[in-house]
DNA sequence: GTCTATAAGCGGATAGAC
DNA sequence: GTCTATCCGCTTATAGAC
């Protein structure tokens, strides 16, 4: 790693930091720099302006994002409640550490092009994620047979959850806690619920106090 | 109403206009008076500053979309299919009336207190009014019965997705139409399959292709 | 109420030295 | 690569005339 990458990435971490503090508006490049001890000069060295650096942190960010969802979710692995809940729990603490990315969502993709883009691909990658996910549970007797184009609504079902939970939460006034992001992850199964198989229902009965219908 | 409350709304839908347009990062005080007519300094009369446009553009907006949906909810009137789908759509034409709002919604809040004061209020109301339909179409037979747990789950699903399809939709690069608009109608509709009553079931099947689970 | 004029300050961005 | 110095332009906000 040259001397120019360790500059740059550590341009990055500061910035995710201060944006997630105080949101990419009230943050400028100088702040940034300041942060860091270094001069706005050698900031604009490293990056165009602004935009580019948000633009990096995507990149970053969906990189990691997927190589974690690949390493809890084996493709060929077991459908179950639990994988689920525990992929929907990574999620979300993903999303904590690049929260100012979600929060901002909209307006970001609204304000430069080139992002929008790029969300747009990794959007479409993680939808076919969900999709992949629903066909292997169906496959494994996890969940039982679903028409096409419902499997295609659950998807999105899925995903919109998993993409704005933490949202959610946020502009209705409540802290992001262990507790709450449980509370998430039972409006998810109440969806699964009546897709489970009779043999996952009869195991999930023997867990924790789910629902019956 | 005087001279002043008509500059004052005049402001305001001229604001909500150029904020949809170009957001609120990219409109100043000046841009507004300047597309209103009227000089920087008279904004500056009637409203402290951005911030006070913007929380006034909210109240506005909660007065409207709570009147509205008074207008098409009839507390006692029919809990079925038709008036919930129905319901949905005023909430989404509501939503992209004010978009930029819903768009920034979780940056506004964060950098407002006060905002975050009013929108907390708004966003509990309006929890209260989804309970309140989903408890009228118990009563009424169109829902079955629910533990009052999962309704309080169901009630934050449905919520959720009332408030973030044009997010989602957006984000991931579709146009809003009445297209798209349908496809988060069948996605609500999904969600609310697994609770409906015999009856309902019955009287649904024989409306337009809806799928059994 | 509305205007004109303008102060004050900041953010973005670049040039050129080291 | 990094720094210092600096500039332009813009935004906010106010004072004071009408």
């Amino acid at each position: 790693m040259s001397k120019a990458d360790r500059t740059k990435s550590r341009i990055l971490e500061t910035a995710i930091e201060l944006f997630n503090d105080r949101g990419t508006k009230a943050v400028t490049t100088n702040h940034i720099a300041a942060a860091l001890g270094i001069s706005p000069g050698n900031l604009y060295y490293h990056f165009r302006n602004k935009e580019e650096i948000i633009r990096a942190i995507f990149v970053q960010m969906h990189e990691v994002g997927v190589s974690e969802y690949r390493e809890i979710n084996d493709p060929r692995g077991p459908g179950n409640a639990a994988s689920m809940e525990e992929t929907f729990l990574m999620i979300q603490r993903f999303n904590w550490r690049y929260r100012f990315f979600k929060r901002e969502l909209a307006a970001l993709v609204q304000s430069d092009p080139e992002l929008k883009a790029l969300f747009v691909a990794s959007h479409r990658e993680h939808l076919a994620m969900v999709r992949q996910a629903i066909d292997a549970s169906i496959e494994q007797g996890f969940f039982r047979e679903i028409p096409l184009h419902l499997r295609e609504l659950l998807t999105e079902q899925i995903w919109l959850m998993a993409l704005f939970w933490l949202n959610y939460l946020e502009v209705g006034g409540e802290e992001v806690t262990e507790a709450t992001l449980a509370r998430g992850n039972e409006i998810l199964r109440t969806m699964m619920l009546p897709y489970l198989s009779e043999s996952a229902l009869r195991s999930v009965m023997q867990g924790s106090g789910v629902h019956t219908l």
